[in-house]
DNA sequence: ATTGTGGCCTGCCCGC
DNA sequence: TGCGGGCAGGCCACAA
């Protein structure tokens, strides 16, 4: 699914609906799907005993902060459980899939596919489920690793992290460490109402069309967000074989950029 | 150091 | 109906 505003709207809903429940039991089949080291047994032993306090996010990185250890009358505040959901990943909560459908997946509830899950002492549940096992689970995510929340993405931020990049703008954009939360579906949605061809050199922006596209980033993720999703955009329906521009009616280019299917206007995105 | 490529993993859809 | 190929909104390690 998941870009960010998929991201957004589950980290809505765990923060909604899963805090301050109880942690009694983790379920961490796939041990592949824990990433940077952490082990089934490490997860199963350090989340019972605590709740959740906080949903938060960071680009399409949710993070869950945890309290102290209620056994152990501990008083350090727990770790962090960071959840990917990579291309394919949900988030269940009770039973229910938060976020909207995913495009590119099956919604099916197939149990195999439940690579981890959280259970709360009221019997309720956290799964996540990944058809595709290419979402994560990690224990105190390096943030640092994660550039500025597209959300706060500003002229001046822009500039300063994409205004030395050699590389096409569309895949400066993708860069997870310079601007995080952008992914495939939006960013060719903002280029498109940036009017910005996605090979063109990050560096070669010129002021204004800097300003565009931060302008873009924003109007786009206000737009979707409020439609409900990245696949929500005007460029969505057109992004096949055949499509045509819905702003001029140009047949769409379809290239590779950055190592992602792009489609673009080459008639008003240059 | 930065940038581009390939790989990971599995399901689904299309054409034969 | 069955099968193979290609594609998919993610990230990471590696090579140049």
């Amino acid at each position: 699914m998941p870009e960010i505003l998929e991201v957004e709207a589950t980290r809505r809903a765990v923060g909604a609906h899963a805090l301050e429940r109880p942690i009694v039991g983790v379920d961490a089949p796939d041990a592949w799907y824990l990433k940077r080291g952490l082990t089934p047994a490490v997860i199963t032993a350090v989340l019972p005993g605590r709740r959740f306090v906080a949903a938060r996010r960071h680009g399409k990185l949710l993070l869950l902060d945890t309290s102290p250890d209620a056994a152990r009358a501990d008083t350090d505040a727990g770790p962090t459980l960071g959840l990917h959901l990579g291309m394919t990943g949900r988030v269940l909560l009770d039973g229910d899939p938060t976020g909207d459908p995913l495009r590119y997946a099956s919604n099916r509830d197939d149990r195999d596919w439940y690579r981890f899950s959280v259970h709360f002492a009221d019997g309720g549940t956290l799964v996540m489920r990944d058809p595709r096992r290419l979402g994560a689970v990690l224990l105190d995510p390096d943030e640092t690793r994660l550039g500025i929340d597209a959300f706060d993405v500003t002229t001046a931020t822009l500039r300063e992290r994409l205004g030395g990049r050699r590389s096409p703008v569309k895949a400066a954009l993708l860069q997870q460490r310079d601007i995080a939360g952008l992914g495939n579906l939006l960013v060719d949605e903002i280029l498109w109402r940036a009017d910005l061809d996605p090979h063109r050199d990050a560096s070669s922006l010129t002021a204004p069309e800097q300003r565009r596209l931060a302008s873009a980033i924003r109007t786009t993720l206000r737009t979707l967000g409020r439609r409900g999703g990245s696949h929500t955009g005007d460029l969505m329906e057109s992004r096949q074989p055949g499509g045509r521009c819905p702003r001029d009616g140009a047949p769409l280019r379809h290239d590779t950029v950055g190592g992602r299917s792009t489609w673009w206007c080459p008639k008003h995105q240059r």
